[in-house]
Formats: C-alpha cells, sequence, structure tokens
RNA sequence: GGGCCACUAGCUCAUCAGGUAGAGCAUCUCCCUUUUAAGGAGGUUGUGCCAGGUUCAAGUCCUGGGUGGCCUACCA
C-alpha cells in the first residue's frame, strides 16, 4: 500500500467512462468486431491468476465484465504491480477491446488499467449469503455484493416514481407538510417527543400527514397528496420500522367511493407495471389484481364469522362473542375496539385476494364521516391483499361541530388512560370551522406495499437503512 | 411486551460426553499465459458477546446482562 501510494494515485478525481456493463454486452459483436477500445470502471469481486495471466471480474451497479491482464500485453513491470497490488474490493478502470474467452466469458483484454479507488478493508466472503443482519446493518457491503439486493431497491424506487406518475395522471399537487409538529394527530400511535431550543417548546415528530393536508383542502387546493417519512414511538417487527413512508392523499368532492375507485386503479396499474399481468406471488399466495376488488361491509363479514348480526347485539353479547372465540379482552376495550379484535381475529386472515373492507365502527375513526346510511358506522374502507392491510381512507368528516364531539371522546379515552387515542387539535378545528369542502382522503403504507411487490417478507429487505439497536449494547 | 433459539478467525460455519480451538473463503510466500467457488504446495489469523459463579480444569455447565433471529400480540 504504501509501496503502491508513491507510485500511482490510488484516489483520482473521476474516469471516463465508455460503456457500462449491459452497454458492453448489448453491443458486443460491433465492439469486438471493430476492435472498439472500451473504458469500464467498476469495483473488483474477485482475482483469479495463473502465473503470467489475470481474470479480475469487475462489477458495476448493472452487472458484471471480467477484465483479462496478460503478462506480454501490460509488460513485467506493469503485470507484477497488478498481481501483487490489485485487491478484491478496489474500484479500477481498465480500458482494452473486448473478446471471448475459451468459456464464452465476454472479457476485457487489458491494455491500460487506472485505480480509482484503494480499498484497505476487505468485503465479506462470496459463497455464502450474509446474515440478514449484517445485510441490514452494513448496508453497503450487502448492495455491494448482491446484485439482487441493488435491484431490489432500484425497484422500490421506480415503484415510488411510478406512483407519483399516477397521480400527476390523475391532477394531484404534489406537496409537503411539516415533520416537526406542535401538536400530532391524524392516526392513533404514540409519538417521538422532541423540543425546539429557540422556542423552548415540545415539539412531535408527525404520526400522519392528515391535518394539514385536509387545512390544504380548506384553503382550496383540490387534489393533493404527499409521500414522506411518518414516526411511531412503536415496537419494530418483521412489518414494523420506527420511522415509515406514508402515502396519503385528499380529494375535495369526493366521498369514499370515489376513493375506492382511485385505490383501485392505483393498485391495479402497480400490479400491472410490477407484477406479472396483473398478478402478483406473495410467498406461497397467489394474488390476482385483474378482476374488480371484492367489496366487503365490516360488519357483513363479521356476520358471516360469527352466525350472529352484531349489531343488533348488545355490549355484553358482543363480548360473549369475542371471548367464545377466544379473544382476551381488557378493560379499556369498548364494543367497537373489541369488534375490531374480533375482525382481525376472524376476517382478515383470508383477505388474501385485493378486498376492500368498508363501513367500520364509529369508536375507531375519529376522523371519519358517519356513514349516510347506517347508525354507529362511517364511511370508511381499509383496502387488504395478503393479509396486509395495505389502504385505508375515509369520507373525510368535514362538520366541525361533529368532529369536536369526536375529538372529546377521544380526549375522554386518553383520561382513561389510553396514550395512543388523539389529543384535541384546536387549530385544526378552527380550520375546519372556516369551512372544509366534503372530501375524501386516503392513505397507504409505502413499505408494505413494495414489500408486496417485491415478494419481500421482512421490512428490513426493503428499507435501506431500518432501525436496528446500536452494536455492541449501551 | 411474551415465548423459543443463537452469538467461536475479516466472512460463512464446525468443535457430538467440561481437558485449554478448527475448516472453507479472505490474507501472506511459492508454482502455473483463457480462469470463472480456478488449481497445487506451505504459512499467519482468535478478549470463543460481556460480567460473575461451579470445577483440578469452562467456548462447553449455572446466574445476570448485551445483541440478533424466529414465533406471538398491536399500530402502516
Amino acid at each position: 500500500m504504501a509501496e503502491l501510494g508513491e507510485k500511482v494515485e490510488l484516489y483520482p478525481y473521476s474516469y471516463d467512462r465508455t460503456h457500462n456493463s449491459v452497454q458492453a454486452r448489448a453491443d458486443e459483436s460491433q465492439l469486438v468486431e471493430s476492435e472498439t477500445k472500451v473504458r469500464f470502471p467498476g469495483r473488483i469481486m474477485a482475482k483469479r491468476g495463473t502465473g503470467k495471466t489475470l481474470f479480475v471480474p469487475i462489477s458495476d451497479e448493472w452487472g458484471t465484465l471480467q477484465a483479462y491482464f496478460r503478462k506480454d500485453d501490460l509488460g513485467e513491470e506493469r503485470f507484477d504491480q497488478v498481481k501483487r497490488l490489485i485487491d478484491i474490493g478496489d474500484w479500477i478502470g481498465v480500458e482494452g477491446t473486448l473478446f471471448r474467452t475459451r468459456t464464452d466469458e465476454l472479457t476485457v483484454k487489458v491494455e491500460d488499467f487506472t485505480f480509482l479507488a484503494k480499498a484497505i478493508r476487505p468485503l465479506p466472503e462470496k459463497f455464502h449469503d450474509m446474515s440478514l443482519e449484517n445485510k441490514s446493518r452494513r448496508r453497503h457491503l450487502d448492495l455491494a455484493m448482491n446484485l439482487e439486493s441493488r435491484e431490489r431497491f432500484k425497484l422500490r424506487s421506480a415503484i415510488i416514481t411510478d406512483i407519483r406518475g399516477f397521480f400527476s395522471d390523475e391532477e394531484y399537487l404534489e406537496v409537503e407538510t411539516p415533520v416537526l409538529q406542535p401538536l400530532y394527530g391524524g392516526a392513533t400511535a404514540r409519538p417521538f417527543v422532541t423540543h425546539h431550543n429557540a422556542l423552548d417548546m415540545t415539539l412531535y415528530m408527525r404520526i400522519a400527514d392528515e391535518l394539514y393536508l385536509k387545512r390544504l383542502i380548506v384553503g382550496g387546493f383540490e387534489r393533493v397528496y404527499e409521500i414522506a417519512k411518518d414516526f411511531r414511538n412503536e415496537g419494530m417487527d418483521r412489518t414494523h420500522n420506527p420511522e415509515f413512508t406514508m402515502l396519503e392523499c385528499y380529494a375535495a368532492y369526493w366521498d369514499y367511493h370515489d376513493m375506492m375507485d382511485l385505490t383501485e386503479r392505483l393498485i391495479r396499474r402497480l400490479a400491472i407495471t410490477f407484477g406479472n399481468e396483473g398478478k402478483l406471488t406473495y410467498g406461497d399466495l397467489e394474488m390476482d389484481f385483474n378482476q374488480p376488488f371484492a367489496r366487503l361491509r365490516f360488519m357483513d363479514a363479521l356476520e358471516e364469522k360469527t352466525g350472529q348480526d352484531l349489531m343488533t347485539l348488545s355490549d355484553d353479547e358482543v363480548a360473549a362473542v369475542a371471548k367464545s372465540k377466544g379473544i382476551t379482552l381488557k378493560k379499556t376495550m369498548g364494543r367497537d375496539k373489541i369488534l375490531d379484535e374480533l375482525f382481525s381475529e376472524l376476517v382478515e386472515p383470508d383477505l388474501i385476494q385485493p378486498t376492500f373492507v368498508m363501513d367500520h365502527p364509529k369508536e375507531l375513526s375519529p376522523l371519519a364521516k358517519a356513514h349516510r346510511e347506517s347508525d354507529g358506522l362511517v364511511e370508511r374502507f381499509e383496502l387488504f391483499v395478503a393479509g396486509f392491510e395495505l389502504a385505508n381512507s375515509f369520507s373525510e368528516l368535514n362538520d366541525p361541530r361533529e368532529q369536536r364531539s369526536r375529538f372529546m371522546d377521544q380526549k375522554a379515552l386518553i383520561e382513561a388512560g389510553d396514550d395512543e387515542a388523539q389529543p384535541i387539535d384546536e387549530d385544526f378545528l378552527q380550520a375546519m370551522e372556516q369551512g372544509m369542502p366534503p372530501t375524501g382522503g386516503m392513505g397507504m403504507g409505502i413499505d408494505r406495499l413494495v414489500m408486496l411487490l417485491t415478494d419481500s417478507n421482512n421490512i428490513r429487505d426493503i428499507l435501506l437503512f431500518p432501525h436496528m439497536r446500536p452494536e455492541g449494547g449501551q
């Protein structure tokens, strides 16, 4: 290393590439025939020497191209330098003509080469998969070693780009709302709490975008959406990370039926673009998005599973049904919470094909408009696919008097010890009091969606830098 | 949160009943002018996660802690 550093530049400033690994393969016949000199940069992934020759697979973002160093071509001094001082992990650029080896591998016959960056720490061993922990903790190594990891994250990017394209086609305006909020709201979750020094005040990191996006509807924007990180101070597991990417969209004059149609258009488009003719495979499951999505009323689904019309039962009778289905009841659970538990237990596991679950109990949806026909229900839907809840949507509550009363109910829950209930947001109420048009809103968990579209069973596989405990304790 | 399991060389893993640690890859030396998990000969590589305890003796058994994985519960 010291010896090498004195002779050659190890960390130059740039390199002029003529071809990447894919372009070289695509233009192979023309490049080989005309003996065109290519300049190809990348990272050394292996080193196979045979006396006076050296084969070096070089990998770039898109794939790998092999370089062939030959003593007769480079001269003794230069060849010895390559052989001794090039290491796996180094970035180099090679210049030469393309040919096919005896074993039919497209190869650059090197006439000249340049160090682009010397690695002084080795890459991981190549024959075994890195553990998920190592992949997640040292993503740069995962990406360096595994083309399929690079492809998966490029796919994530393409999915999000396509979602933006969809909303652009639908004439939605992309906006940005605050991450740091004086009050959190829009979902039931515990927030991360932080502090603003100059104003000496507590701020919360958002758990949802909802209340700010609705202010924009009040302000007169008719269709808005945001794709951004939300933060929830809760458990982590295979499908949950403390910070996660959420899509929310709102449209004036729409109700939840309109939103259902929009959601179906979006998901079908993604399934066609990223799946196999509108079909997706997730683990053992096979989903078809070509047919109209099933639409299932929440209470009807429960009735089918329990054989009882739970709407007509008393609170005690509902609790008894839940117990008979093996659900552990807690004191803080209201009637609607119990219904929700029943639903999760009895219905959700069967929701493999895309299914809209509609018309939920009211208590669980403090920001949704009451159902126009059924007392005690709200106009809400959730989209389930492969057992995942992918999207959540309401006809948004826009009556400020009703909204205030719902907030009061939430406040009662907080006082009863529910630390996930939503606090009263006077500023938001004030905005609504100034008039919010009828509005449809929808939220979608992008990470879940990407898991589904990439057939990944762990959220860490589709987050570049998932949250991890610090290594080594403390 | 609860349960089960794991942690040994830079990486992936062995060490079966407690006797003081090994393989492949990487690395180092040498041979080899079309290799591709190249091959051949030889060498180096360890706070056995941490801290206690039991024992003549602990990577191995016990206790506590740390980190990770899987299952389970809840929010996306």
